[in-house]
RNA sequence: GCCAGCGUAGCUCAGUGGUAGAGCAGCGGUUUCGUAAACCGCCGGCCAAGAGUUCGACUCUCUUCGCUGGCUCCA
């Protein structure tokens, strides 16, 4: 389809959406004759619209508000515009004070309402000609919102709903949410044995079994390699560190909703690290610097603690204790463009080594309240943005939100299943340096300020972990997979052949078991496809006697009978090159 | 934290005022088998925790903890 049909095509079912959300907010009120209307806007795939009612909805109430919105909707009546004064406005919407309030703030003289039957709500439009033209719709769920998102307001009654042009795109999407349901890494963690989340432990914090470890030091030995490669150098440093240092930083200040509280240390108050920063700053200082030696990079797989309220808590992807794939540059002014522009480019590199495609960027700005001068902030932001030219890659402005300390570029990226996610992001900073005197000595002699850059490239290695195996749907590439070869003899007599083999495999370095349960091969091949094994390899007599191996992958595809040293051979290069697949 | 829903065996789920049930998994046997579930048997639960109502609570009420979907926030 042509982009400006695509979007002709979008408006338009944003259009019905919204349109859905008036008939929505109309069946609602024919069973809440009192309800008072928050607002009721399309969003991605549907539409949604708050209500503060007399009683608080369940979940049963929405096949019934269901049923009204399918009467309107055959009846097919038509909507229509009208323009009235603020005063006229605030005259019709008496009884509705989150109107009023919107009345209120609007800055032209007039507004608009639509009516549709017996209903009139206020709207900018704009909407479908008549209800019968909104076509399929489903109501998915009930949730409370508060009033313009602010947790000081009270809260409101939001039903979410969703709305397609035809049945079976609404069949489609409904196909899709399951689809991604089967996906859903808390799902699959489970099922593939990779990682559990216990209440007896704490919530929010992740225990890796053995099979979700394989995959997390796979990842992590190739982040160090390639860090190493690309000259950072990589430091550790502990979970905990002395509350003082954090009042340095600001972050007492900044950042005191995520601290946990201080513990007793012999007279004096320590914290759970909720950044890495510091350590790293700690050990740049221990010596004098000068210009030539700059940049420096540290980089660390470093676990920070962070208090998450309990109800935002979510599997991997948020948790209160994780590891983030951290580093800070110290570098010149003059050298920020460069170190930008390698941090953008280690970054897509990333994203390509794991098959993501999509992906957006971002440029946040100055927000109002921050650290450091416009003159600084404009100068940098200026920077960032060269990188981003020079790296040839599109962006959007997200005016003032960047991080109190700096401007930044955050990259989000989509999953195999079109699921958006925090990726990369690259910070400025403005404040550290000023605060804990972190310099080098110039070509002059004199002190001068670093310019300090923190980054992410994957984000933490719970997160990224949740976003792989929801990308893969638990099907990892070769390099990744926990076991990469599962040998299936067909009868006991044939266990020697399969653990000779299991042997010279493990001996090449590729992770392989053997299957020694009495059982039928049906079973053990549906076990292992089960697990998501890239190979299986059933060996009976035949094989035994040619030395050779019967592959199987897990898709189901069966390959050709092969030697089994060239099949070794191929997994071993393809591991290597951490190639998807063989040949 | 707030709103709503939920919490029964390792997993998936039945049960609904009269002292708990299935399938899979696990364990013990039998079967030695050629590309997605062999057969038989056994084990397994303070029905999330605590309090209350009741002759009697997994079931009703309250509190706490946790989970799910949202709100807010973020790696």
């Amino acid at each position: 389809m042509a982009p400006e049909k695509e979007q002709a095509k979008e408006t338009r079912l944003e259009t019905m959406r919204h349109s859905a959300s008036h008939v929505m907010a109309e069946a609602v009120k024919a069973m809440f004759p009192e309800a008072k209307f928050g607002i009721g806007p399309a969003i991605e795939a549907g539409f949604y619209y708050d209500f503060d009612l007399p009683r608080t909805l369940n979940p049963d109430d929405l096949p019934a508000i269901e049923e009204k919105m399918r009467s309107i909707i055959a009846a097919d009546t038509p909507f229509t515009r009208k323009e009235v004064t603020k005063e006229e406005a605030r005259r019709l919407f008496a009884d509705q004070p989150y109107k009023i309030e919107l009345i209120d703030e609007l800055d032209d003289e007039t507004v608009s309402v639509y009516q549709q039957g017996t209903f009139t709500d206020m709207c900018r439009g704009p909407h479908v000609n008549s209800t019968g033209e909104i076509k399929a719709v489903k109501l998915v769920s009930t949730a409370g919102a508060y009033w313009r998102g602010d947790e000081h307001n009270k809260m409101l009654q939001r039903i979410y709903g969703v709305a397609f042009d035809t049945q079976e795109a609404l069949d489609e999407h409904l196909a899709r949410l399951k689809e991604m349901a089967r996906r859903d890494h808390r799902k699959l963690g489970r099922e593939l044995d990779l990682f559990s989340i216990q209440d007896e432990f704490g919530p929010g914090l992740v225990l890796w079994h053995p099979k979700g470890a394989i995959i997390r030091r796979e990842i992590e030995d190739f982040w160090k390699d390639e860090h190493v490669r690309r000259g950072y150098d990589i430091v550790y440093t502990p979970h905990l560190a002395r509350m003082e240092l954090w009042r340095t930083s600001g972050h007492l200040e900044f950042y005191l909703d995520y601290l946990y509280s201080p513990m007793d240390v012999e007279g004096q108050k320590y914290i759970m690290k909720p950044m890495n920063c510091l350590g790293h700053i700690l050990i740049y200082k221990t010596k004098l610097h000068s210009y030539r030696e700059l940049p420096i990079r540290y980089a660390e797989l470093g676990t920070v603690y962070r208090y998450e309220r309990s109800g935002v808590l979510h599997g991997l992807s948020r948790v209160r204790g994780f590891t983030q794939d951290d580093a800070h540059i110290f570098c010149r002014f003059d050298q920020l463009e460069d170190e930008i522009t390698g941090v953008l480019d280690l970054a897509l590199f990333m994203i390509d080594s794991f098959q993501f495609s999509n992906y957006q960027v971002m440029l946040s700005t100055r927000p109002d309240k921050c650290a450091g001068s416009p003159e600084v902030w404009e100068k940098a932001t200026g920077i960032l943005r060269k990188a981003l030219e020079r790296a040839g890659l599109s962006y959007e402005i997200d005016p003032g939100e960047g991080v109190f300390y700096g401007p930044k570029i955050d990259i989000k990226f989509e999953s195999a299943l079109g699921k958006a996610w925090q990726g990369p992001t690259i910070q400025v900073d403005f404040n550290l340096p000023p605060r804990f005197d972190v310099t080098y000595i110039g070509e002059d002699g004199q002190e001068h300020s670093v310019v300090m850059v923190h980054r992410t490239v994957l984000g933490s290695m719970e997160r990224f972990l949740a976003t792989l195996i929801e990308h893969y749907g638990g099907a990892f590439p070769l390099w990744l997979a926990p076991v990469q070869v599962k040998l299936i003899p067909v009868a006991d007599r044939h266990l020697e052949y399969a653990h000779k083999l299991a042997g010279e495999l493990k001996a090449a370095g590729i992770r392989a078991e053997v299957d020694t349960r009495a059982e039928r091969i049906n079973f053990k091949i549906r076990q292992a496809q089960l697990e998501k094994i890239p190979y299986m390899l059933v060996v009976g007599d035949k094989e035994a006697e040619a030395g050779t191996v019967s592959v199987r992958r897990r898709s189901g595809e069966q390959l050709a009978d092969q030697p089994f040293d060239g099949f070794k051979k191929k997994v071993s290069e393809a591991i290597a090159s951490r190639t998807m697949d063989i040949v």
